[in-house]
DNA sequence: CGCGGGTTTGATGATGCTCAAGCCCGGTGG
DNA sequence: CCACCGGGCTTGAGCATCATCAAACCCGCG
């Protein structure tokens, strides 16, 4: 259950056993079904989680009603509501098991804690926190400069995992689209005749 | 010209007057005219600025030759292009200087020297990368949810600063809509008789 | 077998873009 | 001092993209 987590964190600082079993001793694992929410909106989010095995989606609810998808957590994924875990403010997020799961969570101020014993630790999250910046930054590229087919074509090639493992209707509200006009979208790509 | 660097970082972490000596050998003056760059599309973005005084704004440039914005940075703020920066990829943004500015700028292998040789900075920097993240889903959030009208009502009220001291035509592409629709919008809300 | 979620298809309509022109205003040079 | 220029902003008309609404379809599952 912890051999993902450490290893992905091996992956960018080294560790000694020791560090290895403090890091252990905060994750508290966490089980969801499918359907399940991790976090509602309008609660505080105050601890992060790993994804260990399964998938979360995290999206936020217009005054419509309407769901959109800010993005999702695989095996080896992190997720949470940063602007809630890091502002202290109510979520805006709602954050679900597409899949059941198997999680591993640490309470913010336990991490808080993690960091002054691990520096380690928190050199990896300093790392982790620069490529989720990178990766916002690209969808934000694609949001504001393609358009649907665009976006969705470099989707699938940036995130094939992604477009393989999700709903189609998922992908368009990750898109920012309708599922008709994904559908649409697919339609003229692959029978172009 | 380090005052403002060092009074950002003391606002998040403490430092030792020794440390504060050994951050500020790291940070090189920079100065930009007025729509000079600093750092332009297709160029590897190596080093991290630091903005002690002016603004700058990044944008991408899409296959039509359109310009979208993606962050300002003004007074006390970061730049660089991240995606670029942390994935040593060349870089998809242009950044570009809106008034004369006086910048610091660290390389971005001095800053991994830094991070050792002074763990108080990259604590720093996480929480620094921590806000990034919170206000890049906040941007989605609204890029996603909101239409034009809604998207600059929010700007107005979360950034007034940033809605006084720029021009409204980066100001619509920042929204993500046309200078046209940004004036139609707020002739709409401002008389809306 | 029938239900229900996800996907597709079609017709219609709104939002926001494009193109084009005019306006306002500050800066420059005669 | 004024006339001219140019950039930023506004306004208008027509149009493209994508959303909406509605219905049919497909398929796994109870």
């Amino acid at each position: 259950m912890y051999n993902l987590l450490l290893d992905k964190i091996i992956e960018k600082v080294n560790l000694t056993c020791a560090e290895q079993e403090i890091i252990q001793q905060y994750f508290v694992p966490k089980r969801l079904k499918k359907r399940q929410y991790l976090l509602q909106e309008g609660n505080v989010c105050d601890r992060l989680t790993f994804v260990s095995n399964g998938s979360l989606v995290s999206y936020s609810t217009d005054d419509k009603g309407c769901e959109h998808v800010i993005s999702f957590a695989f095996d080896g994924c992190w997720a949470g509501d940063w602007a809630s875990l890091y502002g202290k403010q109510p979520s805006s997020l709602t954050i679900e098991a597409l899949q059941p799961c198997e999680l591993l969570q640490i309470r913010a101020e336990h991490q808080e804690l993690l960091f002054t014993l691990v520096p380690a630790y928190e050199r990896f999250m300093r790392i982790n926190h620069q490529n989720t910046c990178a990766a916002f930054q690209r969808r934000l590229e694609s949001s504001l400069g393609l358009c649907a087919d665009e976006r969705y074509t470099r989707l699938i090639e940036e995130s094939p995992v992604l477009a393989a493992r999700i709903p189609l209707n998922l992908i368009a509200s990750y898109l920012g689209v309708t599922p008709e006009t994904l559908s649409r979208v697919r339609k003229q790509k692959y029978i172009p005749a």
